[in-house]
DNA sequence: AGGACACTGAACCGAATGGTGCAATGACGG
DNA sequence: CCGTCATTGCACCATTCGGTTCAGTGTCCT
């Protein structure tokens, strides 16, 4: 039961790379076109040693694509369309829609009187 | 130094509840009715402390309200409806498409215009 | 070649996670 | 009142996380 979902690895690794609001503002970043390691860690003052970590989760969690060119890493964005993600999203939203169905019918109920 | 970037967590405690696959099988089992702890513990052999913290992981995002009802604890389906969570994801998937547009506007315009 | 530059690997640190077990606490049934 | 039941608070533990520093490694510039 419960299998509309895929792997439980890819989902866990799409949403705890998008639960720091640093990884979310590098998506943002590289929305706008690819960037450097260095030019991603300058307006979050962090050290490059911590930019690429933070890259290195989204790479893993493929939403962020990376390539060594020269001596510095181009990231952009990646193949990873977070269509699971939505989706699994779209699907609590389904159970909310249908609770609050109950809940109105619920309260339609006890408002008819009777029963 | 310490992260001076902790008021947009609404997001990061939304999206690192998600990032459970336990949790996220709690919000799809309540989506199917009210449940207490051990009721939402025991197919998962966990202890009764241990789902007792995911469920305030849970609450905490907004994504489950529970009330004491006499000696057990009834959970269900909380307010948040994740339009937020959506959003964002929406957001990207946005960027990521004018990514793509601009890699491939150009094969696309070479292609002369079917559609 | 030699130096500056961009990143990376490793070790480290404090805090947060995900889990346990045990001892209350409070409600229910008799 | 007493025993049982469901949950919870606390202490504990191992692992992961977000971040650092420091010492490389490899590339670019002159």
């Amino acid at each position: 039961m419960v299998n509309h979902m895929v792997q439980h690895d890819t989902l866990d690794r799409i949403y705890s790379a998008l639960a720091d609001s640093t990884r979310r503002d590098i998506l943002t970043r590289l929305g706008e076109g690819p960037a450097s390691i260095g030019e991603l860690a300058g307006p979050h003052g962090m050290t490059l040693t911590g930019m690429t970590k933070h890259v290195r989760v989204l790479e893993d969690a493929g939403l962020v694509r990376t390539e060594k060119v020269g001596r510095s890493r181009q990231c952009r964005l990646g193949e990873e369309r977070l269509d699971d993600a939505m989706a699994w999203i779209s699907f609590y939203q389904r159970l909310w829609e249908r609770r609050l169905d109950g809940l109105e019918a619920y309260f339609t109920l006890q408002r008819g009187t009777d029963s």
